[in-house]
DNA sequence: TATGCAATTGCAATCGATTACAAAATTGCG
DNA sequence: CGCAATTTTGTAATCGATTGCAATTGCATA
């Protein structure tokens, strides 16, 4: 049972592969009887169309590209991706994935033109790194997903609306002094740490010294040093900001240990919406990013700028989360 | 700066393509000077090959494809995932998603015939679903992760070994009142149902009626009811064990909740070695699968059958974890 | 210098599609 | 029925590689 081609329906219909290729993508008149005869006898015959023949007539694969480089173990990335592959899916182009190679000579734009992928998604990569920025700045259509380099298609969470909303719930529960947790670097944590300050400014929310702490809140335990400092400082939050759901579980956790009981005693907002952080009690108040939304700008976004004849400008596109009340915020005695 | 061909090369150096690829491909001897000078020119002018005209003529891609249905919201997906490209980078492959296509006309095979793809990964899927069984049955090579198919490739954790060990570890600590939480369905639920009552067994420890209860564990609702049912049911285990992290992380929570303190008055042992597992206290005691050594084996595994000049005989691998201990288990007084 | 053998090389076909161009068929209309 | 306009069709080139075959080259040996 060898794969079926046009050449072997064209044999079978008496008529040309030219015929044959033309009936199958829609070049004649609905009511031509040939081509209704082709497209039948295709269907018997299971006629599947050969990609790399096509990619490599045409100069198009329906092929895009997700590159991430680093150890992307955020439940995050596994609903991202799923959501991408259908919005990708939808618009008929598939999925490959693009990383670290076989060892040293990492290339993505090699790696990329050898496949003739159309276009690119950058999901998490070193956004430093001179590959990567090559990349992005490329006449490769791409977009980067939750980063931002000027001139370049990026899609991101909504950061300054998103610290607004946040903001504004802690204040319709009364709380005043709001600590925040953040990382060390990172356009988004920037994005966001400028956005908590923009936002606390507008709501009238003074934010003393030492109610900002930094570090690499992924790893437990300084996610753990973070919240004592806080708890042991000087500036006696009532709510704590966490830079996402994971960091906040461990907060709560954290708090838990120290015998500080949320939200009774303090209040917790998280960020990103995780599926664990609705797993168990207290749920965690936090704003949920719309990876269904993300996913689907990011798409439309690439194959808009892959299908356009000229180029077309760069577009910086935000995506509007929500927060979900949950559990960990407490409405202040006043 | 258009794409640089075998054709260019082949012009710049004054001799035909034929030569150019035999010089790249290593088919003329080590000394040979003009292959020396073929590569050279190569790698100055950034030759990169093309794949689709590579597929085309070689039959091959060296693209695998990696099937996953559902909602793998699943951090170890990520992992797997990651893994998975890495190895398979190794090997000289790529990976390409196969899913759920746009629309209803689902049709896998369609799609890795359509694209070439050298073998396929089955993760998650609806094990029942005639498409899977069709393409694992395929001549296809493939390989199924966690789950089996008679006469299929299939790589999974080892269930009765992790069974023993898990027994074990809790029968060091002194358990002898062990419950156990599974799933309603699926090859490696029972595979591992099985292991638990064979593990008892071995270890001299009755199950008594009540101790297994089957539930829809990844659902909150449900996971906490199982819990309760058995803290409230005939059997008063000492120790409990969960069919992934996420529902013992769930079931922690809810015993919380309930006022009974892990591990002083009841033990808990998970499943898998996820990340928030040990972001938090008490570390859960967990069996923590060797993803990277499942990847590992599935890629070799696949990589052999697609190499190799003659069909290879279908294999079973499972792949030992091991038992990481933790904070939830508590040694038992006697 | 001639001869044999191995290594190298080029020619041309091939993989499975698309598409420009020209020829042929169909259609409409007076 | 005849002619022009339209639609359909086939021929052949092309995309970028690999590879069988035959011709050529290089080298060592007689």
């Amino acid at each position: 049972m060898r794969t079926v081609r046009l050449k072997d329906i064209a044999d079978v219909c008496g008529v040309s592969t030219a015929t044959v290729s033309r009936a199958l993508n829609g070049l004649t008149q609905e009511n031509n009887k040939v081509t209704a005869m082709i497209r039948r006898t295709a269907g018997e015959m299971g006629y599947v169309p050969n990609a790399a023949a096509l990619t490599l007539k045409t100069n198009r694969s329906n092929n895009i590209g997700i590159l991430y480089e680093d150890q992307m173990d955020h439940e995050d990335f596994s609903s991202l991706l799923g959501a991408l592959r259908r919005e990708a899916g939808r618009r008929g182009y598939d999925i490959s994935l693009i990383g670290e190679e076989g060892g040293n000579g990492i290339n993505y734009l090699e790696h990329i033109r050898r496949r003739n992928l159309d276009g690119v998604i950058v999901i998490q990569a070193d956004f430093d790194s001179a590959e990567v920025i090559r990349l992005a700045t490329s006449s490769i259509p791409s977009v980067v997903i939750d980063h931002l380099y000027e001139g370049c298609n990026c899609v991101s969470s909504d950061n300054r609306e998103s610290m607004k909303q946040i903001i504004r719930c802690a204040r319709e529960h009364g709380h005043r002094r709001i600590a925040y947790i953040t990382g060390e670097q990172g356009a988004v944590t920037r994005e966001r740490l400028a956005g908590f300050y923009k936002a606390c400014a507008e709501a009238g929310i003074c934010v003393p010294e030492g109610s900002v702490r930094e570090g690499r809140f992924h790893e437990p335990e300084d996610c753990a040093r973070l919240i004592r400092e806080l708890m042991d400082g000087p500036v006696h939050a009532t709510c704590i900001l966490c830079p996402d759901d994971y960091s906040c579980l461990g907060a709560l956790w954290q708090l838990k240990e120290e015998g500080v009981s949320v939200p009774e005693q303090v209040s917790l907002i998280g960020y990103d919406g995780i599926r664990m952080g609705q797993m168990i009690p207290p749920r965690l108040t936090t704003y949920r990013q719309d990876i269904a939304g993300i996913a689907a700008e990011t798409i439309t976004l690439l194959a808009d700028t892959i299908e356009s004849p000229d180029p077309l400008p760069a577009r910086q596109i935000t995506v509007r989360g929500r927060l979900v009340p949950g559990g960990t915020v407490r409405e202040l005695d006043r």
